[in-house]
RNA sequence: GGCCCUAUCGUCUAAUGGUUAGGACAUCGGCUUUUCAAGCCGGCAAUCCGGGUUCGAUUCCCGGUAGGGUCACCA
């Protein structure tokens, strides 16, 4: 058998343009959110153009608002494309041209119809050839389809309304597109499309189709599985370098173990035909491990920026009258979040407002385990102020070696453990020496002042004196 | 229902005729440790089913099953 020589569009390097199509008729989803981004991974690695298209013919579902959401998100995510935005809404005469040559031609026709039901009279069909069209998928390989069965579909409601499957193959031609790169639901689209770009005479671009996002329960991913769009993941604190990181993942790998990318690397490294062919279910658990390793990544006045952001107003204040100790806290709130929302989390449940103020606790809560001798909890405490005096440069390494070994002499549990409760008023909380670190040496012994005092209080109220 | 697409641990995936089927997330256990978090180490866990082809199938072919897409005067 002779083998046939084609050209593999994926090898061609030059002249590359593709084009990211939403319809604002509805929030951006992060499944197109991905979309757009594999047409931008291969478009700039090839050095190509990217096309901004807002497919909006139809005016009653188009809405300024979606509009301005797609521009949103694509500016938070830090992609651009070339050129203006183009709108369909605005490309009528061009259609209309199309659709009179078609007409002419006889590819197309006005076609007369039953108009009950709030359907017009007269619409413009195709005239289906009736053929076997066959295609080949980037990452589906060969497709082929008998368009009989399309029958002459409907291309238009009129000369000055066209509709979608005219409007993408003109607008792909006239913008010279050579790459289509769009989700699954296409595939059943691409026959027609191939049907109109040969009646008007135009070339076919490289088609590749990508496997949609599921959600956990293997059905289409929607608001009921929580977060739907990026900007809904900008809000709850993610990064937008994690979010097109884990998206790239979601359904693409590069063939090695790397997981985290910057934009740069996955730009680099993208490559069409490694695009898996079965859906992917989306897995808020991987994405916040995803984010918490370019939060690691983060410089330490990116890291302060983003928490400050995010910090509720009531702690603010705490926060900025005490630059020493929040400066110190940082690392903490880094170990401690998965994505920025968490410092919401992190201040309501009073894991944040100790560090700028002291503590409330109950003195029972002092004593480690079954312990109840109030004389001996209060001597440790004193002799933890002495150990702390004696303490040069108060960092925690320094406060730990000195208090080590007096605290592996009375029983760790019995030093340690009242020593971080006075500083935390906490029974979860970093260790004792780090919060001293955080708190400063004076506040440190203030505070553990401060419990002895409690507990001399507490012995009077109990002793009944 | 017709047509089209898909199928490896719970999840994302690697391995395209020969591997103890690899990694990551999650989970479980250990180390560390006053508690928590983090970190480190380790364990559990998968080729949808049935036929072929082959010395040998995750891999190639056919059938079934399951899931998804599409069949608009939406995009």
């Amino acid at each position: 058998m002779k083998k046939q020589t084609v050209i593999n569009p994926l090898k061609i390097d030059k002249n590359i343009i593709t084009r990211i199509p939403p319809s604002p008729t509805g929030l951006l989803h992060i499944g197109n959110v991905r979309t757009f981004l594999f047409n931008y991974f291969f478009t700039k690695q090839k050095n190509g153009k990217i096309i901004l298209r807002m497919e909006d013919t139809d005016k009653k579902r188009s809405k300024k608002e979606f509009e301005e959401h797609i521009l949103e998100s694509l500016k938070w995510l830090g992609l651009s494309y070339d050129g203006e935005i183009y709108r369909q809404s605005e490309r009528t005469d061009i259609y209309k041209k199309y659709l009179e040559k078609m007409i002419e031609e006889g590819s197309a026709y006005i076609s007369k119809e039953d108009s009950s039901e709030d359907k017009r009279a007269e619409v413009i069909r195709f005239k289906n050839p009736n053929k076997i069209i066959e295609f080949e998928d980037t990452v589906r390989g060969k497709i082929s389809f008998d368009t009989t069965e399309l029958g002459d579909f409907v291309i238009a409601k009129s000369l000055e309304e066209p509709l979608y499957h005219l409007t993408v193959v003109v607008d792909d031609f006239e913008g010279e597109i050579t790459h289509v790169i769009r989700g699954e639901d296409g595939i059943s689209n691409t026959p027609r499309q191939i049907l109109i770009q040969e009646a008007i005479d135009a070339p076919c671009p490289q088609y590749t189709h990508i496997p949609f996002i599921l959600s956990p329960d293997r059905t289409k991913l929607s608001k009921r599985h929580g977060a739907t769009t990026v900007t809904e993941f900008r809000d709850k604190g993610y990064l937008k370098e994690a979010v097109i990181n884990y998206l790239a993942l979601l359904g693409w790998n590069p063939g090695t173990e790397q997981e985290i990318f910057s934009l740069d690397e996955l730009i680099e490294k993208f490559d069409l035909t490694k695009i898996q062919k079965g859906g992917a279910i989306f897995d808020i658990e991987k994405l916040n491990w995803v984010n918490k390793e370019h939060i690691k990544l983060m410089s330490d006045e990116d890291f302060r920026n983003k928490v400050l952001e995010f910090l509720p107003e009531e702690i603010k204040d705490l926060v900025n009258s005490n630059e020493k100790v929040f400066k110190k806290l940082l690392p903490i709130i880094k170990e401690r979040i998965e994505k920025f929302e968490d410092v919401v989390e992190m201040n309501q449940v009073g894991d944040l407002d100790y560090y700028f103020s002291q503590p409330e606790y109950e003195v029972e809560k002092l004593f480690w385990k079954d312990e109840t001798d109030s004389v001996l909890l209060k001597k440790r405490l004193e002799k933890i102020i002495e150990f702390l005096n004696e303490v040069e440069d108060f960092s925690a390494e320094k406060i730990k070696e000195k208090i080590w070994d007096y605290a592996s002499e009375e029983g760790r549990g019995s030093v340690l453990w009242p020593m971080r409760y006075t500083l935390s008023g906490k029974e979860k909380s970093p260790d004792p020496f780090v919060l001293a670190d955080i708190l400063g040496k004076e506040e440190t012994i203030n505070r553990l002042k401060n419990a002895i005092e409690k507990i001399d209080t507490n012995n009077q109220i109990t002793q009944g004196i």
